[in-house]
DNA sequence: GAGGATACCTAG
DNA sequence: TTAGCTAGGTATCCTC
């Protein structure tokens, strides 16, 4: 029997563990796996003496100790260490007995795996990855609900590419508010749920429950009270046995919701059981700090907001906002204060309520099955190991970890346990800080025909170019043989010994290269599934230098992390120098590229290195007239040339030719890039970091900006640039809460921490201060929304919410859009070209100005 | 009023 | 307290 792993947890049986494995097979039936026999362990840096000991002391706990060999975590040994491999009866024995034992022993390892991990790893399985299981006879379990139940004691990994067919089901609640206030689970009620299925259930699509008596019809079911329609609910989850658990914002509002109400319900007499899990335990949350964590074991709650954060970067990320955005979908909306009076009528209003719900949760799926939001975590957790709920929650620490753990096991290693706070604390305090990459400083101003050359993954192929990794770092002893980072941290070569990290890395890369060669041979659906592959190896290829530099990580090392980090600023400064001193120039002739010491007369090519960002070097080709193909020879000439000069797996490539280029600073350019395509050559512009990429600046100004930035750019019309922006200024100087540019000068900014921690006052959070007296309420990590409107009080308390604003008919500040919002990143752009502010606000002309000459400014 | 500190967001 | 990393620009607040 096959299936595919969705989530594992444990359970007992004769008070052993019993693993269970949740999953789906190919015809679509959910399974859980029980699997009996596996058993907890931890390791132990002790003299074999100490077993007996250990074993007395702890006898309730230890079922008997393996002496055995492995190697500590981090630094290159020639022989393993004694040590103590410490088999418990129960996983819940670890943290019971794990600080005693760690005093009488010198160092104790792996104490901190949980125990549905441990299994996974030892035996090869992973998340969303394929098992094989021969079943022992069907396994009697009551409290599980799955189509199949088995027992296994013998589950093997399968390659297996496409997905089980699973399941999924979004959800949305309405709360009603009372009384306008934000509505709270003690007092107000779910009245609607919706729901949207994919696939079908019972041939629906969506389906609204409705708490109270009201029309129904096919997709619409009255439920009669709230209690009847929560039951409801669970009811059509046990039913329908959905895999994927989709809301908007749901872990942190809906499901919290739902169990706080279903408390306060039961304790009034309702008798409502929230079973939403197939391990048939009631729907809970857990707040951890900030966030608060789902888990409804056997499936996978996914909240699409988190994901959205993460993947795309918007302005707003209200419901209404990243489906326009996103979906290119308007959301039916329902003033808040209006909710109640649409509850309490029976007839249109209630309809139009119903449908406003229904579209909340078909927009939720929408987004996780249009956008395709979850394919890239399933692939990374196939590719790590990890389980998806686990990668979903968390960051790049599990999967690093999953995959080390499983190469350390191979080579008879051990992995330290997670570091305390305190030890996290103390790796910062160690004085020594992590250096980064070398940014070149650029050429300002405006420049033609630039070739953009980058290196392939340059921290990973650092890495496996010169061996750096945990098992290879020089400890003790200095072998002969070893690598010496610029930084002066050595390690061993890999003709001593490859280390772990590089051989993982090797992996990843040549897989990634195996998977894009696929997927130009591949269908439309087994393509998607490649290409999700290759970004997850990808992903996880350039996580591994973080995480070494990460202080909270179990494998931190700034010995190795600089080592890494070092190796790329020598890098790029050598690349620059090789580029303009030893190629320093190249011929064309005839279609070809040839050195300058090659002797040919053709038309020669000056180099220059105007910009180079960590990774990257901008080459400005010193000759007016290039055409793309000469632009793409010489740029794949200098990558070839390079990438010959350098160590394995190292490279080089070509990576675009921009026809003109403005630098402003590091770090802050644009670029008009030309390039090849069916129809011929293309040119678009390309922005960094400048006004137009970043979200804490108005419409207006991102507008005005982009332009501007293609009056000059792509037709070197300065002037044409000035008169532009004369006239957007002279059309706000006129502008009010009722005209309809008012949209574009809204400002968005992250409300990123509690209020008590900010040290100075910021516009946003005064906008949220009298966001909360009106009765509303944000949280940390919303973008908040806000106008500057006129009138004598500081600037940050003339900051409004937009809406307020328009309602309230608020006069906006002009001044402060004209002279912040529009002339600083303007002027910034067009000052290399003579223009000064007071010709931008209409006063003075500008020097230059006849189409001869302004063409001047591109021909230096 | 200068200059450091703080906050935000982006590049890579 | 759960979270890969550093470099860098810009605006504004705050302190002296």
């Amino acid at each position: 029997m096959k299936f595919q792993i969705l989530n594992a947890d444990y359970t007992y049986s004769d008070d052993l563990p019993v693993v269970r494995l949740y999953g789906r097979d190919e015809s679509g039936n959910s399974i859980c796996c029980y699997v009996p026999g596996f058993e907890p362990y931890i390791y132990a840096k002790a003299k074999p003496e100490l077993s007996a000991i250990l074993l007395e002391k702890f006898k309730e706990h230890i079922r008997r100790i393996e002496q055995v060999k492995r190697f500590e975590p981090v630094g290159y040994f020639k022989n393993k260490t004694s040590m103590l491999k410490i088999i418990l009866y129960d996983p819940k024995s670890v943290p019971i007995i794990r600080d005693d034992v760690r005093k009488m022993v010198d160092e104790i390892y792996e104490t901190d795996i949980l125990f549905r991990n441990r299994y996974m790893i030892d035996k090869g399985l992973g998340g969303m990855g394929w098992a094989k299981a021969e079943p022992e006879g069907d396994t009697i379990s009551n409290e599980v609900i799955s189509d199949l139940k088995i027992t296994s004691r013998n589950v093997e990994p399968v390659e297996i590419l496409k997905n089980a067919p699973l399941r999924h089901l979004a959800f949305d609640i309405e709360c009603l508010p009372l009384n306008g206030a934000m509505p709270v689970p003690e007092t107000s009620p779910i009245v609607l749920i919706s729901l949207a299925f994919a696939p079908d259930f019972d041939g629906k699509k969506t389906l609204v429950l409705v708490g109270k008596g009201a029309k129904a019809d096919n997709e619409t079911e009255s439920c009669g009270s709230e209690e009847a329609m929560l039951k409801r609910f669970f009811e059509i989850i046990k039913k329908y046995d959905p895999d994927i658990l989709v809301g908007y914002n749901s872990n942190s509002f809906d499901i919290p919701y739902i169990v706080d109400r279903i408390k306060t319900l039961n304790r009034k007499g309702a008798r409502i059981e929230p079973i939403a899990g197939r391990d048939g335990r009631d729907l809970y949350y857990k707040k951890i700090g900030n966030v608060t964590r789902i888990s409804v074991m056997g499936r996978i709650a996914v909240d699409v907001l988190p994901l959205l954060r993460r993947e795309f970067s918007l302005k707003q990320y209200t419901l209404r906002n990243a489906a326009k955005e996103l979906l290119g979908s308007e959301k039916l909306e329902i003033p808040f204060l209006e909710m109640e009076t649409y509850w309490k009528d029976n007839g249109e209003k209630l309809s139009k309520f119903i449908e406003y719900s229904r579209r909340d949760s078909e927009l939720a799926l929408l987004f996780l099955l249009k956008l395709r939001l979850i394919d890239k975590y399933i692939a990374l957790a196939r590719v790590s190991g990890t389980l998806l709920q686990d990668i979903l929650d968390g960051g790049q620490t599990q999967m690093v970890e999953n995959l080390m753990l499983r190469e350390y096991m191979k080579n008879d290693r051990v992995l330290p346990a997670r570091p305390t706070g305190e030890m996290s604390d103390e790796r910062y305090d160690e004085g020594e800080e992590l250096a980064g990459a070398e940014v070149l400083p650029p050429k300002k101003g405006l420049l033609e025909n630039i070739v953009i050359l980058d290196y392939k993954s340059l921290y990973p192929t650092i890495m496996m170019a010169h061996n750096l990794c945990y098992t290879t770092e020089v400890v003790g002893e200095r072998p002969a043989d070893v690598i010496v980072a610029p930084t002066g941290g050595v390690f061993v070569s890999s003709k001593v010994v490859k280390g772990i990290v590089p051989s993982i890395l090797e992996d990843l890369l040549n897989r990634r290269q195996e998977t894009r060669a696929k997927m130009k041979t591949a269908n439309e659906e087994e393509k998607r599934v490649l290409d999700a592959t290759q970004l997850a190896l990808k992903i996880l290829l350039n996580s591994f230098y973080g995480y070494s530099g990460y202080t909270r990580a179990r494998l931190y090392s700034l010995t190795l992390a600089s080592a890494v980090t070092s190796f790329g600023r020598e890098n790029i400064l050598r690349t620059k120098d090789l580029i303009e001193k030893d190629i320093r120039e190249i011929i064309l002739k005839d279609g070809k590229a040839f050195k300058k010491d090659e002797n040919i007369s053709g038309k020669r090519i000056g180099l220059s290195v105007v910009y180079g960002d960590t990774d990257s070097v901008f080459v400005h080709l010193a000759d007016k007239e290039i055409n793309f193909d000469e632009a793409q020879l010489v740029g794949n000439t200098i990558a070839n040339t390079v990438t010959d000069s350098l160590v394995k797996p190292m490279e080089l490539v070509f990576d675009s030719f921009a026809r003109r280029a403005i630098f402003l600073a590091k770090k802050r350019y644009a670029l008009l890039i030309q390039e090849k395509t069916a129809k011929g050559l293309k040119e678009k512009i390309k922005v960094k970091g400048m006004e137009t990429v970043r979200r804490d600046w108005c419409e207006l100004t991102t507008k005005t900006i982009e332009k501007v930035l293609e009056l000059v750019l792509k037709e070197g019309k300065v002037d044409d640039a000035v008169l532009l922006v004369k006239n957007t200024i002279n059309s706000i100087k006129t502008i009010d809460a009722s005209s309809p540019l008012f949209e574009d000068l809204i400002l968005t900014r992250q409300y990123t921490k509690k209020i008590e921690s900010y040290k100075n006052r910021q516009p946003h959070i005064t906008v949220i201060e009298k966001l909360q007296k009106r009765g509303i309420i944000s949280h940390v990590g919303d973008r908040i929304p806000f106008v500057i409107v006129a009138g004598n009080a500081i600037f940050v308390d003339r900051a409004e919410d937009p809406e307020y604003a328009q309602k309230k008919n608020l006069p906006i500040d002009v001044d402060y859009y004209i002279n912040k919002q529009i002339l600083p990143p303007v002027e910034r752009i067009l000052s290399d070209f003579g223009v000064t502010r007071e010709m931008l606000r209409g006063m003075g002309e500008r020097k230059v100005q006849t189409e001869t000459k302004q063409k001047q400014l591109f021909e230096f």
